[in-house]
DNA sequence: AAAACATATCGTAATATTGCGATACAAACT
DNA sequence: AGTTTGTATCGCAATATTACGATATGTTTT
């Protein structure tokens, strides 16, 4: 066991979680908010910045990678992360629909 | 070591991505849903509905609990859950907020 | 009090995640 | 070619998550 029976729920509930997964932890929170501000691309200055080991880094950012929400290109000696567009908008959508299906007004419990 | 580092991060980070930390799974985002559209306080028919075994359901649900996003009250013999608005509400706004910070024109990768 | 029902908890197995040192790679200098 | 620099990958240890059967708990109904 200890495997998400993922074939049960809809493409949209997997695609979701899979979105949410990836943002869920302090480090990429962190991560994916100073490649916001410094809208010129950061690279591995990150390692300095937060208080995790290099190898540690690059591993957080290969998550965000391999769930599209930021993408890389090589730029020179180091690398250029930044936030794919496309699918930051697709997070924004499905995230919205759902947190905004909920119109908290009948008090039950 | 296998242990996130929350001591290095701020609090805001550190709640939001718990908070979607208990979201980010295909089953807690079906209960969810379920929860939201019978706005009659459903309660363990979930273990009908989806394809889980009871025992799973059960452990789902305190984790939504914990998080402090559904809150339960015993009905009877069964326990109604439903979304607690105050956390709902949270998510909403510290999402709102870190999905908002990045506006996509700067084309930069 | 006993039976029936709904939930919760325990224990366990399988798998996933987190973090890091060590090492491999690759591009740019000297 | 060799060195430096930035990043990725490997291997490992510690911990967390997922799922479930079995069992416990608690609340009604008989």
């Amino acid at each position: 066991m200890g495997l998400t029976k993922s074939e049960i729920f809809t493409d949209e509930q997997n695609q979701l979680s899979t979105l949410l997964k990836a943002i869920a932890h302090p480090a990429r929170i962190a991560i994916l908010q100073r490649i916001i501000i410094s809208n010129t691309c950061i690279c591995g200055d990150l390692v300095g910045e937060l208080g995790l080991a290099q190898a540690t880094i690059s591993q957080h950012l290969k998550e965000l990678k391999t769930a599209g929400i930021i993408q890389g290109t090589i730029e020179g000696v180091s690398v250029c992360y930044c936030i794919n567009p496309k699918t930051w908008k697709l997070l924004e959508d499905q995230l919205g629909a759902f947190l905004g299906s909920y119109k908290g007004e009948t008090t039950c419990c």
